[in-house]
DNA sequence: CATACCGTATGATTTGGATCATTTTATTGC
DNA sequence: GCAATAAAATGATCCAAATCATACGGTATG
């Protein structure tokens, strides 16, 4: 973790559901007082337990958000990308964080303190729609996620998790190796299996021409299949 | 279903996380063309997939949210008792509902038009930060209900289940009986185990001095084993 | 460059709860 | 008050996936 040049809000060019409508100066004003940290993969950006000081917005490369279970099982319950938002759940019910952070590949994040964010939260209407937004469509998943993780099969989940990552930070140049790289362990879970469990199954759809592994790389060689075998229905 | 004299939101005495802090005239507004209905235990108050048309609120009676599964498996996801709002979600993100809400036992349920309500939020800020304070409230709790189900045995689910609806609902007046009637099923639709596992393991805490069951009665006589049985950490 | 360590791979065994089947007890409607 | 229906109870069987165990290639580290 070390500082470098703080990339400012209001040229930012990374999408962004939160911050998007803003005025060029509600940005800029975001901006001030903002601190900006580079993170190696493997990093971890917060800690599940420890108190916020602002949120956490991602200028380049992903992240992990996972809970860990009292046995020391971890969970994760989030992907996020450039442009996505973190630690604002935490923030805005006035807890510590629920979840830890973790760079999954080189990252660089920038944070803005509390007092500014939740100045314009006060002042701007429409950040406060946006935010409503972002926490409904959260919700939905998280509520989603446990649908499919109490009546899907271990294979529905483990094609349903490579369609998330596929969806979440889409395809390399060749329109189908995944633009993402996680180990077994990781897409276990995403999916809520044991590692063993994830290899077995990644290693039958590779045998059954759905998927493609090359070490870490995962490409997608029968999309139609790889959605039927994910069953869903929405 | 039927109608009856409408409550006003400006002399309710019900305690509402969302409309807290509301002046009196802002709740007054509210409450203009307002509906209001009955709900017999056991009919439907809205159905997943469905069209919100505006936000319900529960004057008296008790309320289950349910999700079906692919193969027609329901999983309660949340409940809800008089004050409580519902349909927000669905209606915030725009989105048809996600989840059936059934009375759980006669209820009075009021009905805020989308317009109203929409209004209302873009003019009051206060009513938007309780928004976002009550969404940040139940992603959390959906993400760890998450970890619950998939971390914990289901002995532990259920003695869980038992003490959310103490949190919930509260005792009658004997200080130790819940005051809310469920079946084995729903008490296994909340812990996500069937039924036949929902009426084992409460038969086995029955035995083990736990619990008391009366029919559709719970009694808890043992309350420190129970919180123990569940074996929480936060 | 050898040691240790991590990730992947695969086989063998175990198990918690689901599923299936049947009986008993409560409720509800006529 | 009796038939019909739903809920509770309990036993027997089955199975998906976890757990345990071992091996092996890759690569970081001293």
């Amino acid at each position: 973790m070390s500082n470098l040049k703080i990339p400012s809000c209001d040229n930012c060019t990374n999408h962004n559901d939160l911050f998007c409508g803003l005025t060029l100066n509600d940005r800029k004003e975001l901006s001030e007082n903002k601190g900006s940290n580079v993170f190696k993969s493997g990093h971890t950006i917060f800690y599940e337990g420890n108190q916020p000081h602002g949120i956490y917005c991602i200028h380049k490369g992903k992240v992990k958000l996972s809970k860990l279970g009292a046995d020391g099982k971890e969970q994760i319950i989030r992907l996020a990308g450039k442009g996505e938002v973190l630690g604002y759940r935490s923030l805005l019910s006035n807890s510590s964080y629920d979840a830890t952070a973790t760079a999954i590949e080189d990252c660089e994040v920038c944070h803005i303190s509390r007092g500014s964010f939740m100045k314009k939260m006060g002042e701007n209407g429409r950040l406060a729609f946006n935010m409503i937004q972002l926490l409904s469509d959260n919700l939905k998943e998280s509520e989603d996620k446990l649908i499919s993780i109490t009546q899907k099969t271990v294979r529905e989940r483990i094609a349903q998790a490579i369609l998330l990552l596929k969806t979440k930070f889409g395809f390399e140049e060749d329109g189908a190796t995944l633009a993402v790289v996680l180990t077994r362990r990781e897409i276990g879970e995403i999916a809520n299996v044991t590692t063993e469990t994830s290899i077995r199954t990644l290693s039958e759809l590779k045998k059954e021409g759905v998927l493609e592994l090359n070490q870490k790389k995962i490409k997608i060689a029968d999309m139609k299949q790889l959605i039927f075998i994910a069953n869903l229905e929405d």
